[in-house]
DNA sequence: AGCCAGGCGGTCA
DNA sequence: TGACCGCATGGC
């Protein structure tokens, strides 16, 4: 057990506003799988110290809760109108967390048109029969190769429905070399993106949630429900919309309004949207 | 009961 | 291209 001193970090809000689905709250400490370790986390609230118990190093978080990010500077570029605004103020401290790629890859792949719960089921289910039993009750996320192999009729148990067949491609893919993460971080945004839909089960906001969330693309805008419904009830923008009604568009418009951090952006409205649903901005 | 959830892929005009 | 539909599952 040791303690950190993060500045402008708020571990409820990063644990919590969905980007991550292996992290659950029992009271004021959080505890997760992470690799091959079970962490557990605490944030003292007058302090803001946090409170760690796990063999990873005070760099490995510092790199995982994306420290070295300069969140003040960030806010400054993304800081757009009164919407943001508030959820920039009311969230303040939320940060992006650096995953495993492969990891994200197929957790963003099981949470297609499902609420988070029920995508934290699949993926309690998915370590519980292919992981790896790390303390009582804990297991790592299965690798490549497990899953590569696992029968249709073994995922299934695992509740998946149509997207057990796309999980089992993708990690054939993975493990046949054809898929390269390494590959991925180094292409730009929009070819990293394209090579990532070419996969199926990955569409535009898939493939955004993982390279936002697993591969450094800051300038992605994952567009789902709640980040549709938010443009759309207040019209942020409209002499653009009156050309842009589809998906595809929003996130055009994502990437050119907030700029290069747009992806932080749409995190803070999007938890914003979950949490609150739309506020008043008066 | 019916709709929605961090959607995608196919079809049909 | 744009609108609709089926796809499994679970929560409300």
């Amino acid at each position: 057990m040791y303690r950190l001193e993060p500045e402008l970090f708020d571990l409820n809000y990063t644990l919590d506003c969905g980007q991550v689905f292996r992290w659950e709250r029992d009271g004021d400490w959080w505890t997760g799988v992470v690799g091959e370790n079970v962490v557990r986390l605490l944030q003292e609230k007058e302090s803001g110290s946090l409170l760690v118990d796990s063999e990873l190093s005070p760099e490995f978080f510092s790199h995982y809760f994306r420290l070295d990010d300069n969140l003040p500077s960030i806010y400054e570029s993304i800081n757009r109108d009164l919407l943001i605004d508030r959820a920039i103020n009311r969230y303040r401290g939320l940060r992006l967390i650096r995953q495993d790629p492969w990891e994200c890859l197929i957790s963003y792949m099981l949470a297609t048109a499902s609420s988070i719960p029920t995508i934290q089921k699949r993926i309690f289910l998915l370590s519980r029969f292919f992981g790896q039993e790390l303390e009582d009750g804990y297991f790592s996320f299965p690798n490549p190769e497990t899953l590569a192999n696992a029968d249709l009729s073994l995922l299934d148990r695992c509740k998946l429905g149509f997207r057990a067949e796309r999980i089992k491609t993708a990690a054939e893919e993975v493990c046949s070399g054809e898929l390269d993460f390494d590959a991925l971080f180094r292409l730009e945004y929009r070819y990293a993106r394209e090579r990532l839909m070419r996969l199926r089960g990955i569409g535009e906001k898939v493939a955004d949630c993982v390279l936002l969330f697993a591969f450094e693309k800051m300038e992605s805008f994952p567009v789902d429900t709640h980040i549709r419904q938010i443009i759309q009830h207040y019209h942020i923008d409209d002499s653009f919309f009156e050309t842009c009604t589809n998906l595809s568009c929003m996130g055009e418009w994502g990437r050119e309004y907030f700029g290069h951090y747009c992806g932080y952006a749409q995190e803070y409205l999007y938890y914003q949207k979950r949490i609150e649903g739309f506020v008043s901005l008066y």
